[in-house]
DNA sequence: CTGAAAGCGCTTACAG
DNA sequence: CTGAAAGCGCTTACAG
């Protein structure tokens, strides 16, 4: 294979018999670009566009100390980007081509142990990052190098000086939960996210808020901590049953996310319990998981490509408006009503026997 | 925020009172490294550790004519990436991880449309690209500038220079219909991939062969168009029911790919059927839909995850080995038995009513 | 052991 | 209207 080498400035000037900066100023619209005679000019285009020539990224970068590339940081879990990393990155992907940026992905494995990293990325590649459900308990400021724009999505924690975009999970949680009680669900089990997340927390506290709300009757309604991970939701879940092994099975699931809730279901139908029949689920975030599933999941939508795009605006738009609208963006939460929750049975239901 | 400006080697020379050179020869480990003394080398490591030095991206790429960036491009479809995609984007980042590269993604909305904006990319942003299953009908060479080494999954049509990473799908195709045969199924209806698509073809001529080997008894099988998304195959498949109202429903499906035997699910479940104990299901890919659906999908594993790192390798490696093993690599596939297929029911079940 | 020079390809003032 | 100069930050020979 023939590697010949790109086209320059320099040759397009060469070969016309100009300067490369009239190369420069016709080609790639500085100022002067129009004071170029129209002759000399047509020249340069034909020339290069014979050539075939094509402004070279990595210089053009370093005199404008701009690579037109934001970082999108997220934690890649046993290999996998996971669902609600992909929405995002969907969306991010969207504005960046409106925007006129590439994007390129950093892959975490551990917030404590790479957190040390981000600043790596800071070294010119890059004109900003967007942290993607960032878990720095202690965020020090030599993290984040001063001279690179950060926003975080779903933070866990504040980092000053670190624009963070977020929904209001609490809200959402309370809404489908609420719609459990409305389609007449006494007994519900929430499928909590790990402790101590601020996700967890904040889906718990809407969980509790509606049962709150529910007019006084008789409501059973507990909380077990799972997990993020389908994985992790589905022996939470066995464990459960098995520890609970003929009691009365609740009614519905209200699962800390869409993938827990898959999970759950997994779980459910190799016990031949069928969704929504004999039991409802509802899941949270709305990813591809919740649209692909069968049944579809009933779901808080979470508006994370929105979201996505909006990191992406933000440090964009950052030069001309520094000063942001505030340093923490709350998107509305909305309930996606599908086939996974359903009226409870007639009669209760007793725990299966997990073979 | 005080955008202050990274520190350079001149910055670290100047505070030490040596050259930028020696900064870079310590920093840098340029072959001279060894040469400084202790004393200044000390002094120099002490000074970049306060300065919080790191090497500018750009300035490096622009001398060495390296970015350490790989390029994907491939079809973001109404807006969302597919989940095929999303395996091969793993397996290119774990590998990338490897290899200490970066990946950038680049979206593309249509080859016919977009396969002239390949060659933009070539401007030394990135070092190398991987084209993601590109269908470029008349791949001519000035879509592929001859300074950036290319490589493509699954490519719809061979390209001069380029190689090409696929897997043995026809045998893939050969082996789950073989299981399906093996099953006990007699009535076999294969939900195709779009006309004229290389993949199509190749998983039609598997099912071919497996029926063809199949002793001899009767054997209901057919292939209808319906493409490689949810929609497009639960459209085809709703089609064809209204079609074929009341005459006997298929025992087993053999779906283009995961997505589309997931958007064939969804028709089923709505018409009342379940899987597999009413008719069984197979799709093709392995990608994370099939693990996540429930029930979870029976289908053909291509090693998208390797593959993908494959494509990293090839492009990285290049350079030591500049004459690749062979223009046409493939992969061997795996049958993944899930729950998705079972025996066929006892009794014929009618094609049902849709509402 | 260390530094002055030149260059990667582009751009931005500044002269003419 | 056009070009010579300087600089972005780094690296690679080449001198000393």
């Amino acid at each position: 294979m023939n590697l010949t080498k790109p086209a320059t400035l320099a040759d397009i000037g060469r070969a016309v018999g100009v300067s490369a900066m009239s190369a420069s100023a016709v080609l790639n619209g500085s100022k002067t670009s129009t004071r170029i005679s129209a002759e000399t000019r047509n020249r340069i285009l034909e020339e290069a566009a014979r050539l075939r020539y094509r402004p070279n990224a990595a210089a053009r970068a370093l005199n404008r100390r701009k690579m037109n590339t934001l970082g999108l940081a997220g934690i890649v879990d046993s290999g996998e980007l996971n669902a609600y990393f992909l929405e995002i990155l969907n969306g991010v992907l969207e504005a960046a081509g409106r925007f006129n940026q590439n994007i390129t992905v950093f892959t975490l494995h551990d917030w404590n142990v790479d957190s040390g990293r981000l600043a790596d990325f800071c070294d010119g590649r890059i004109d900003g990052l967007i942290l993607v459900a960032p878990v720095i308990a202690k965020p020090q400021p030599e993290l984040f190098p001063a001279h690179t724009p950060f926003v975080s999505l779903h933070s866990n924690h504040a980092i000053p000086g670190v624009i963070n975009i977020e929904s209001d999970e609490e809200k959402g949680a309370q809404d489908i939960v609420q719609h459990l009680l409305q389609q007449g669900h006494t007994d519900i089990l929430h499928l909590a996210g790990p402790a101590g997340m601020l996700g967890t927390r904040r889906r718990l506290a809407g969980f509790k808020k509606a049962l709150a709300a529910a007019k006084p009757r008789k409501l059973v309604a507990r909380s077990i901590e799972g997990g993020f991970s389908s994985e992790d939701a589905a022996s939470a879940l066995r464990t459960w049953m098995r520890d609970n092994q003929g009691a009365t099975l609740p009614t519905a699931l209200f699962c800390a996310n869409d993938a827990s809730a898959l999970g759950c279901m997994e779980v459910l139908s190799q016990a031949g319990l069928r969704v929504p029949h004999d039991i409802s689920i509802a899941g949270f975030d709305d990813t591809i998981a919740a649209r692909t599933s069968v049944p579809q999941l009933t779901t808080i939508r979470q508006p994370l490509r929105q979201m996505g795009g909006k990191a992406v605006e933000l440090i964009v738009n950052r030069e001309q408006n520094p000063r942001p609208e505030s340093d923490n963006i709350v998107f509305p939460t909305q309930t996606m009503f599908r086939a996974s929750v359903a009226q409870p049975p007639k009669k209760p239901i007793p725990v299966p026997d997990l073979r």
